[in-house]
DNA sequence: CTTAGTGCAAAGCTTTTGCACTGCA
DNA sequence: TGCAGTGCAAAAGCTTTGCACTAAG
């Protein structure tokens, strides 16, 4: 994958740099979870205490714009990314849980929505290419002390 | 609503003040609309040039929590307001379609929804209490010129 | 009167940017 | 070697906060 990834680069005319495959890599490892910019930083910072937070962004910016990083906002309006997961080239849809108590954030596939898109394309005269479902709620750990 | 409005804030002891019943009032003006803190200044400032944009920011929060208006978040980043519009004393469920090119919000009721909150609590022992919905694509406006 | 609420300016965050330097191609 | 990419620090948003002042109850 790390190859691939060196392909991907060189294909949009890109230089591999060891800062983007460290900051690849450092995703990779974090895969499912949800991390702002700056634990990203805080991760890269103990193997690579030289890359600075502006590289950071500048990365997961451009790892974005090549599909390989997805940013997420919640309500909380905290951004944060994840490593996209492709099966058979073509990357799942899936969507967030996010609980309202501790933050944790988790991901749940689902595809019933994509018939949807159609009825609300008529409907609103939008020509729709994505939507993003989030439920709000409680985890196992936080809905039990939650009582009110 | 303007003494609905008073009852509510004195219900929950805060006082009834004129910067309040200001704010509230843009709002209710610009239904629909998906304003930006700085927006909502811009407005209000035209009429009352003596209410400061700190005073706006501890307002919307306030009205936030008094569930009269709604934060919505879209993956720009960016935090906007809107009225809480209700039918019959409870909020409605709607979400919101984006275009990518123009930036347009507009919203679309559906309670398509909530039967699946069931089915994807009991998949992750979530307690879900809220869900939001976004579609995003390209408005009749801006899907013209968006040919590629 | 009392103290919540306000206005202003300063501070705090997060993110972006300018610029000299580095290192990939 | 040439120029994209980087590191650092400064700047640029956006939002919150401290404090003296104002006004609601």
């Amino acid at each position: 994958m790390n190859e691939d990834f060196k392909e991907i680069l060189k294909s949009h005319g890109l230089k591999v740099t060891n800062q983007r495959i460290v900051v690849l890599e450092t995703l990779s490892r974090h895969k499912g979870e949800h991390l702002t910019p700056e634990e990203i930083y805080e991760i890269v910072k103990k193997e690579h205490p030289e890359i600075g937070l502006a590289t950071i962004y500048r990365t997961i910016q451009l790892l974005c714009q090549l599909d390989l990083v997805e940013k997420v906002v919640l309500v909380d309006g905290i951004v944060r990314y994840e490593m996209v997961e492709k099966q058979k080239g073509k990357a799942h849809h899936h969507h967030h849980i996010v609980c309202l108590d501790c933050g944790n954030v988790e991901s749940f596939e689902d595809d019933l929505l994509e018939n949807l898109e159609d009825a609300i394309s008529k409907k609103t005269g939008f020509e729709i290419v994505n939507h993003e479902v989030k439920f709000y709620g409680y985890c196992n750990k936080c809905k039990k002390k939650h009582i009110n």
